[in-house]
DNA sequence: TATAAAGGTTCCAGTTACTGGAAGGTCAAG
DNA sequence: CTTGACCTTCCAGTAACTGGAACCTTTATA
C-alpha cells in the first residue's frame, strides 16, 4: 500500500514516516512507480512506534523495542529494563515540574495582577539581593 | 568585565550568553580588543534570564519578561498574566506525564522481566487485536 | 624577551523529532 | 486531455543551546 493508507491506518502523518524511513526506523520496499509500498507488517511496525512514542519513548528506544518486537528469542527483561528507565525518567520530570510549579505558584499567587509596576513575580526573578 | 566573569556572576555558560546576544536577548558592548564587556546592569539581566529559564520560561517569554523587568511603568498584571500561563503549561505536562506513567507502570508491573521472550509490554505496544 | 596558558573571537555543525513548502512526477476519473 | 489527488525529493526551520575548529589577545612565568 502507498504511504497515504499507511498513515491512515498507523495514525502518523505521512510526513513522519518518511521521516521514519530516512532515520532507518521503518523502511517500505519501492514500487515500479518509485512510490513506497508498506507491507501490513510495515504498518505493524510504524502502528507500533505511533505507540511507543505516543508513551513518550524517544525514537532511540522505539529503535531498540521494535528490534525486541522483532526478536522471537527476546528476553522480556530487556523490554522492562528499557521502560522501567523511561519510567524513571517520566518520575524525575514530573517532580522537577512539581517543585517548579510549586515555585511559580508562590511568586503568582503574591503578585496583585493590577496596573501597579510593583511585583514579586519580577522580584522573584531579580534575585535575593536586588 | 569580559564574559568569563559574567558567566561567573551569572551561573550561566559563556556558550550560552554568546548565544543570548546572538538572539538579542542581551547585548553586551565591545571594548577596543573586540571582546564583550558587560556591565552590571548586563550581568543583572542575565541573572534574570537564568532564573527565568530555570523556572522552565520559554526564552521568548524571557524576552517579555526582561522587558518588562525594565519597565518602570509595568503593570504587574502583564507579569502575572505570563507566569499565569506558564503555570498552566506546567500542569498541563504534569497532567500528561502522569497519564503516561500511569499507562507505563501498568504494563511494567505486568511484565516479568525475565529471559522469556512473552512480554506485556511489547503486547501493548503492538496493540489490541495483535 | 620568549613563550605558554588562559581566555577571548567567529563560524559551522549537530542535537530531537519532526514539519512546512516548493518543484515536479504519477495515476484514476470524467 | 485535463483536473485533482497523491506521490516524489530536497531544502529550510523549529528550541535552545552545545561542541569544536581555527585563530587572536592578555597575562604570567622562565
Amino acid at each position: 500500500m502507498n504511504i497515504g493508507e499507511a498513515a491512515r491506518q498507523s495514525g502518523l502523518p505521512a510526513k513522519t514516516i518518511r521521516y521514519y524511513e530516512d532515520i532507518d526506523l521503518v523502511v517500505p520496499r519501492r514500487g515500479g512507480n518509485g512510490y513506497r509500498s508498506y507491507s501490513p507488517t510495515d504498518v505493524h511496525k510504524l502502528q507500533f512506534v505511533q505507540r511507543a512514542r505516543g508513551l513518550g519513548f524517544s525514537v532511540q528506544n522505539c529503535r531498540t523495542l521494535l528490534s525486541l518486537y522483532e526478536d522471537e528469542n527476546r528476553a522480556s527483561a530487556d523490554v522492562k529494563a528499557i521502560a522501567e528507565g523511561h519510567l524513571a525518567e517520566i518520575e524525575a520530570k514530573i517532580e522537577e515540574l512539581k517543585a517548579l510549579r510549586h515555585t511559580l505558584k508562590h511568586l503568582v499567587d503574591n503578585c496583585h495582577g493590577d496596573h501597579r509596576p510593583h511585583c514579586p513575580i519580577i522580584d522573584g526573578l531579580a534575585g535575593p539581593e536586588h
